[in-house]
DNA sequence: GCGGATCAG
DNA sequence: ATGGCTGATCCGC
């Protein structure tokens, strides 16, 4: 949670300094004892680790749940800290169930089909990595609440989402995740880059310092991770808080900040007459598309390839039912089209009748998704029948309107007001007020077609996802 | 490939 | 009157 939010819901709240080296330093310490386990365990972040323990408790003779209580133990003792964990079939569940007994305690979810299709039957969307606030807020729009609710959703979602996202909700329903586990050094890094918040900020001369500035963070990082970068991509924050990317590829990889400022600046500047007046809150470079400066040994130690030419380790999709059915229907049509004449022309007809049924269903679904993206803020949930009504209410620490007293309301509504769209709908607000009196405001860059409708904000583009006929 | 958006930690 | 920063991925064009 935010501090200020926290802090107005607890104004005796005492808030701690940060003290990164301190965190650094304790996870180390825990990772020194979790490779007795699993010398190639993974980390995914500072707090947060993968381990496949298939050997240990082959060559220890122990059952997972034993030996991860035994882990736990044995982090707690010598490191004083308590951990959580998931014991399960795969990456996405291990880590799903290490949220289940939190904190200080785990939950192993079978190796079998039926347990997991279980477990996964009732999962709220929101519980798989992945699945964040806004693709939640979709998903329950079109009536997915639950992972099992994904199946009966299934013919609809690859046009909803795309094909992409379907083959995830897929592996969702069916609780399917990767089994590998590799330490994070042999990921290959993708881009390198470094961005800060200041006040804001509207004089060019400024500007090209905090730009010159930013290069020479940026040269730090890319000598320390030892890497070039055939494209720079500048980052900005408005005043507004719209963010805005524009990227180059200089004729050459670049890593000295000489060369990051040089080829940044120009973008700097088209940025600037893009916005007449443009006052930026922050600024950042990024170099993607990697050359390594790295000596030939240490790649080959990971067993990097020179230039990857990427190997498509993507599976297949799945054909839907519909087209299944539809192949059977072609296939039969070849022998038996004697006797089954009469019923194909009626089996086609209803066939027909179905898709249009379907098409008519999907509209419904995009729009009511469409329908919750603008003014989603003002849905309030009704009140359960059967329970009593609340009476009292609780002021929301962002809006101060008053909320139900629920715990779990109000928290939505919390999540609800820090969301993207609500900031980006106030910010609209102001800014169209403050442009009736006098200020600039900032002109867009070509914005397609766009007549007027929804309030000159950027013509979102999943805004319109289907289009018929 | 570019630029926007979402997600995680 | 918006949490900041780093990095990855996906989508539409």
């Amino acid at each position: 949670m935010a501090g200020f939010v926290a802090k107005k819901l607890c104004p005796e709240l005492i808030m701690l300094k940060l003290n990164f080296d301190k965190y650094i330093a304790k996870a180390q310490e825990v990772r020194e004892i979790i490779v007795d386990y699993d010398p190639r365990f993974e980390s995914a972040s500072i707090d947060e680790a993968y381990l496949n323990i298939t050997e240990y408790c082959r060559t220890n003779d122990i059952a997972p749940e034993e030996a991860v209580e035994q882990l736990r133990m044995e982090v707690h003792e010598k490191t004083k800290i308590t951990i959580s964990a998931g014991i399960a079939a795969n990456a996405k569940l291990a880590k799903i169930c290490s949220n289940m007994n939190k904190p200080n305690g785990q939950f192993s979810l079978p190796r079998e089909r039926n347990a997991i299709m279980a477990f996964m039957r009732d999962l709220p969307t929101r519980k798989v990595n992945g699945v964040g606030r806004v693709f939640e807020r979709e998903l329950d729009a079109v009536g997915v609440k639950t992972c099992g609710d994904i199946y009966q959703y299934r013919q609809y979602l690859a046009k909803l989402f795309g094909d992409k996202a379907f083959a995830f909700l897929m592996q969702c329903y069916l609780g399917l995740g990767r089994t590998t586990v590799q330490p994070a050094e042999e990921y290959e890094r993708k881009s390198v880059g470094t961005e800060s918040t200041f006040g804001e900020m509207g004089n060019p001369v400024e500007l090209r310092d905090k730009l010159r500035a930013t290069a020479e963070e940026l040269e730090k990082d890319m000598v320390r991770t030892q890497f070039k970068g055939r494209t720079l991509c500048l980052k900005v924050k408005l005043h507004t808080f719209e963010v805005f990317t524009r990227q180059v590829i200089p004729p050459k990889a670049v890593y000295l900040a000489e060369d990051l400022y040089k080829y940044s600046l120009p973008m700097l500047s088209k940025l600037e007459q893009e916005f007449p007046g443009m006052k930026l809150r922050l600024m950042g470079l990024r170099c993607t598309h990697l050359v390594s400066m790295k000596k030939p040994d240490t790649m080959a130690f990971f067993g990097f390839k020179r230039k990857s030419t990427s190997d498509q380790t993507e599976s297949e999709s799945p054909s839907s039912d519909t087209a299944k059915r539809k192949a059977d229907s072609l296939d039969n049509a070849g022998e038996g089209q004697w006797e089954s004449w009469p019923d194909e022309l009626l089996f086609e007809d209803a066939e027909r009748q179905e898709r249009e049924d379907e098409m008519q269903e999907l509209e419904t679904l995009s729009q009511e998704i469409d329908k919750r993206r603008h003014h989603g803020k003002e849905i309030v949930p009704n009140p359960k029948k059967g329970e009593e009504v609340e009476e009292d209410w609780w002021d929301c620490p962002i809006c101060g309107r008053p909320q139900a007293a629920s715990e779990r309301e109000f928290n939505e509504h919390i999540d609800l007001c820090l969301s993207r769209q609500t900031i980006r709908d106030v910010v609209q607000e102001t800014a169209e007020s403050r442009s009736r009196d006098q200020t600039p405001v900032p002109k867009r860059a070509k914005m397609g077609n766009e007549k007027g409708r929804e309030r000159g904000v950027g013509g979102d583009p999943k805004q319109r996802r289907l289009c018929f006929g």
